[in-house]
DNA sequence: TTTGATTCTAAATTTAATCTAAAGATTTAA
DNA sequence: TTAAATCTTTAGATTAAATTTAGAATCAAA
């Protein structure tokens, strides 16, 4: 699972991230509005932990922004205080829950599973392209009514080149998105060519027909 | 990735540089104000790097003339406090991240990378012509609607020229530009030619008629 | 803990881009 | 008008990037 973790007290911020990626999920954390934002409106996250109290800006703008961008990420607010507006704000705004400081992580965790269970992140959704479905649910992918059998990063990075067809998507971008900021310490991102190479065997005897290489840029996925 | 370090202390300045360019990214620097106003006008960089604490004035005003040029790099601010109304006031003046000092290259990296994520994959624009066309977001050039299979190289070219037209480009301000200041150390620049040729041919059977020779001073892409 | 699958590392190979060099053409200035 | 400087063009050498393979390290499930 992907987290995006909106929080500016840095200690919170990362007792959170440790905690979730300690079952090998991946998160990305923003420390203000705009950062949240921002990142909240390009990736998909499952889950948003979101701390309603940001300096630099209300954390309700970033669920607006949300909301505007059909984004069907879980968001679990963080909020200071328990004020009942606050909170009825907040959840009339699409937030799932809403949690008080201060709380045990394991606490923020049930809430998180809750959130997730409900499955109001993925949904049932099927992505479609051409001769390829993507059943996001079993997490499976069919290319011309076959299953081919991905792994999971093999099957996460197709899902990437598809929500972004006809982009230019260098390594270091792919790197991020896949592996988190843990990314910016990898040295070297010669590994994403083996998953490419994988993942194009998997797809068809010519899976580079649909993975092109952008010489010296990055990959994109065909757009037609 | 092209960055501006705007940066008077000059061993600050150099670590940047070096661990910029590590990475194989292109570095141009500035010491004082009006040579950062001025490349910042001039040039198109990925990531402004400005210490708004230079000794000739304030970098706030860089990002001012920033904003006027309606240029779109991102822009990371250094400064020495960590007041926050220093803080609000380059943000507010459209700067995307604040770091202070003293800090990790480590940390100044991951900052730079979070402002070219949103940057480089946010920014799908299209620009456009007369009969050429660039799609950014795939990195494609078109010209009388087709595709004109172009190399990075070619494609960086055809963009700096385009977003230069009317203006004369020496061979050493292309170099730099596509090259950066690495390219001071070249004995030649003669490639360029061989740049311009191959972009020309790939143009039309008369590329000639976009991109003029000025004799003695550089090219430029016609203006009209 | 063992097993099997996945992910990453390393290195050989292939492919493509970039630059060098050199010969011919054009422009400028003496 | 002519020599020098600058630019054009081509071919191929050099370098960089991507592909591919095999296997080591890591992770997850039984």
């Amino acid at each position: 699972m992907k987290y995006l973790i909106a929080e500016d007290e840095i200690d919170l911020q990362q007792s959170i991230v440790t905690y979730l990626q300690r079952d090998g999920n991946i998160c990305e954390v923003a420390s203000d509005f705009g950062e949240a934002s921002e990142k909240a409106a390009i990736y998909d996250y499952d889950v948003i932990i979101l701390d309603i109290n940001l300096v630099s800006g209300s954390g309700l703008d970033v669920l607006k922004t949300l909301k505007k961008e059909k984004k069907k990420a879980g968001v679990i607010i963080i909020s200071a205080n328990n004020s009942l507006t606050d909170k009825l704000e907040g959840l009339d705004l699409g937030a799932d829950d809403y949690i008080t400081k201060p709380f045990h992580l394991a606490e923020l965790n049930s809430r998180v599973n809750a959130v997730l269970r409900r499955g109001k992140y993925g949904g049932d959704e099927i992505m479609e392209f051409n001769e390829i479905k993507i059943d996001t649910k079993s997490r499976t992918a069919y290319i011309e009514g076959k299953a081919m059998a991905l792994t999971r990063k093999e099957y996460d990075l197709l899902v990437f080149f598809i929500s972004n067809k006809g982009r230019v998507l260098s390594k270091e971008i792919i790197a991020e998105h896949l592996w988190g900021d843990d990314s910016d310490l990898l040295d070297s991102f010669d590994f994403i060519y083996v998953h490419i190479n994988n993942l194009r065997k998997k797809m068809t005897s010519e899976g580079a027909k649909y993975i092109k290489t952008a010489y010296g840029s990055g990959y994109k996925f065909i757009e037609d």
